[in-house]
Parts: C-alpha cells; structure tokens; sequence
DNA sequence: GTCCCCCGCATTGTTCAACAAAAAATATTT
DNA sequence: AAATATTTTTTGTTGAACAATGCGGGGGAC
C-alpha cells in the first residue's frame, strides 16, 4: 500500500536495492498492474522506480529466472504470459512437493501455527471481500504446507512456483470463484492435522489440487479462447 | 584476453555474458578452482574474466540465486561453503524429485537416451581414469531421470542442486570412491527401464540415493573433523 | 500498387568513471 | 595493551557514453 511513496519508504536493510526492486516488480506483476505479454522499458521503468538502469538490469536477471518475466536478447523483457502448459506443470510441482510434505508432517511442527493463522486471515479477508487479501492468505496456508518439510531449497523453489501462479490468477476475472471455496477445506486439513491424521490431510489436499487446478483451467480456457488471444507473442 | 576459452563448450551466444560469466565461474566453482569461503573480489574478478564490474555483479546475482554463492551486504560475495545440513537437504530433495520421476517414467522417452549416453559416456570416462568426466556423465544420468518427468521447471530446479552438489563434491578428497561404485547401478536403473519395469528402476534409484548420500557424508564428516575446520565463516 | 532494400531512430548491451557509504586496516592516544 | 580516531579499501549505486541490434519508414523498381 504505501509504494506511492519512493524513495524515503520503508527500505528493506536486509535486502540489497536490487533485490528489493525485483519484489517490487513481482508485487505490481501479481496485483495485475502490469499486463501478460507487455514490455518493460528499461528506461522508462528504471525513471518510475527512480534507480539507474544497471539496478533495475540486475533485478530483471532475478525475474528471468523466476519465470516472471521473459527476456529476448536485444529486443528486452516482457512479462511472462501463463500457458496453459505452465498452469500444467506448476501444479504437478506443487501436488511433488506438498502432498508429501504434508504427509510426513509432524503435527507439531511452528510452520502448523502459521497454517492456523491463514486459516483466520483468509477467513476475516473473505468476510471483507478483499479476495487480494484470500488469494494472499491461501498461498500463505500452502507455503506453510512446503515449510513443514523443513527443507530451505524446496521453500525456496515453491515461493518462485507459487508468484507464477498468482501472476497467472491475474488474468482470471472472479476471484472469489477461486479462493473462496477452499478456506474450508484449509481447515480441514488443519483440523486432520490437528488430531495427528497427516495421512488424511495429505487426502484432502490432493483433492484440493485437483479441484483447484481444474477450476483454474477452465477459467484460463476460457479467457484463452474467449477473450482476445493476446498478441502474437 | 581470451584465454584458453576451449574447455567444454565454452562460447554460448545464445546466452547473455552475464549468463555466460555466471557459467564459468560455475565450472570454475565445481573445478574446484575456486575454494569454498574464498572471497571474490569484484575488481579481481572482473579483470581476470575481461568484464565489467556491473556485468560481474550481475552474473554474481545469479550465482547466489542458486546458493553457489554466498552474499554478505557491504562485505562481498564468497563461495559458498558446504555444510552437511546442506548435504541433507539436497539428497531430500533428490529423493523427492528424482525417485517419481523414474517411477511413472514412460520407457519410450527421448531422455532414456540420454541416460544411455550418459551410462556410455562414464564407463569411457572411468576408463581413462577422468573422474571429473565420471562425475560429469553421472550428473547427467540423474539430470535425464528428472527430464523423465518433463518439468521445465523440475529441470531448473534440479540443474541448480546438482550444480551446488558438486560444488560439495569438489571438497572430498578420493573422486573415484565417490562415482565409480555408481557407474554399474546406473546401468541396472537403464536396463530396468529399458524392460519396461519402473517400479524397479525406481527401487534401485531410491537404494542408490541412500548409499550415495551417506558415502558423501561420512567423506564429508571426515573432512571437517580431520582437516582444518579453519575458517571461521 | 506491391515488394524490397536502404537508411535513420530507438532500445538494448556493455563499459567506464565517479562518488557515497560501509567495513577493514592502520595509526594514535591514553 | 586497550580503546579510539583516522586512513584505506571495497562495495553499492549512479550517470554518461558508445557499439550493436532490431524496428519502422521512405523511396525506387517492377
């Protein structure tokens, strides 16, 4: 909310200034204020964000290799456009990586009280109609499902796999169709959990997936065929 | 100052230079070159490579992206050093990806060939006694077991592990101990696959991580312990 | 009128020089 | 010798410069 301000916001000291400007432009990817396909000036962005060309090159490197954004040699970056084919291969990377994670949890794991603190936010977010603030919570659950394995480099790989997708939501019209029926089944899988059922909280996630990737779908087919193809590109 | 650009494949025009930097300090990295807790210099650096410091920086962006590297805000960038928690999470991330993927492999797949080059390719090395080619050429059996699920980005994902796997590798002392026991079970896993059984190749895989993983660590607990535990980072 | 080539223009790719800021190293004082 | 002040080195970031590449337009040729 307060990107408005420039320069004198709140500075990220951990974060170096490249780094700092690469989650900028990720958030503006998610939030759909930058549109799939579009180019990104380096001139005119670097003057926007108020750093030097070679700062915001620098980020532009880290986006490529989140798949954020695409670069063509000595033609520039333009924002990534979701296929279908991606939308394919983030959830058989996701139903890799958190059905298994889930499965062998350790039902007292912290990661489980982050879980539970989505659950309460997505559900106070859906009572004020801020779907940003649902699609916000629910990949937070998810991430938290990933954390329970303990392992930095898949926390890592899912938090990349996780910013495509929302940049993939984007393009989806009704946000409330997505979200809003799994707040529910995020509780219970916490509640499996809760009781020490893993086994059966990995179930209902796997359904989940399904269910959640095939209602993307269908919406990205139809916008796909629907709506205007998109430049050739 | 081009230097002896021959070794492997080195000019790459399809990739950027910060790209084609990152590669070679990769292979300078995995060489063993370039020693773990090493601090790279940017102006050093940048001389010795005929770059720029901003394309150096970038390339560095890169490298730590992908853990080879280590950064320190205001202190500068070191080779990353091995740890055996490090060791751990790679081999569960191994197990994780490459265990499915040969499991519901689809026996016909283009990358069953490349598996088998690879199989060709470490006994060739093996016999002229090129234990980095050993090393190399299994790397790429297990890259093509990943391909098997036809992933961009489980690719992706794994090109990196692997990459700072073998950067661990550089470390231990006796290459051929750590390959060459593996060169036979690579064969078995193909020729599982080749009669069509995954189940099994998948069995032998799995076997293979578990024996692979503790040779690394006890190799590496001996390394620790033994040689000079030395620098504080 | 259509096609093709050539030329100018805008953008990217890369380098260089400069400077602020932080850390490391050195000298100075107590 | 310890603590502090000062110098030096290194990183962080910027802006300008220039080559190389791609894009679009205009002018002929048919």
């Amino acid at each position: 909310m307060q990107e408005t301000l420039d320069d004198a916001a709140a500075v990220d000291d951990a974060l170096s200034l490249p780094d700092h400007i690469a989650s900028r432009i990720r958030t503006m990817a998610i939030k759909g204020e930058l549109s799939p396909g579009q180019r990104l000036s380096e001139v005119r962005l670097a003057g926007d964000l108020g750093v030097s060309r070679n700062t915001l090159r620098e980020a532009f490197r880290l986006l490529t290799r989140e798949r954020l954004v695409h670069h063509q040699p000595n033609r520039g970056v333009f924002v990534a456009v979701p296929t279908m084919a991606a939308i394919l291969d983030i959830y058989r990377v996701r139903r890799m990586i958190e059905v298994p994670a889930l499965a062998r949890a350790w039902h007292r794991h912290e990661a489980v009280s982050t879980m539970r603190a989505c659950v309460v936010s997505s559900q106070a977010a859906r009572d004020r109609h801020d779907w940003q603030g649902v699609g916000s919570a629910n990949m937070g659950f998810h991430s938290a499902i990933v954390a329970l394995a303990d392992s930095p480099r898949l926390n890592g790989f899912y938090r990349q796999v996780a910013a495509e997708l929302r940049l993939a939501f984007g393009l989806l019209d009704d946000p409330e169709q997505l979200h809003e029926p799994f707040i529910a089944q995020n509780a219970a899988i916490l509640a499996a959990i809760d009781r020490g059922d893993c086994e059966a909280a990995a179930g209902i996630l796997a359904v989940y997936l399904d269910h959640s990737e095939r209602t993307v779908l269908t919406a990205f087919a139809r916008i796909e065929h629907g709506a205007g193809p998109a430049p050739g590109l």
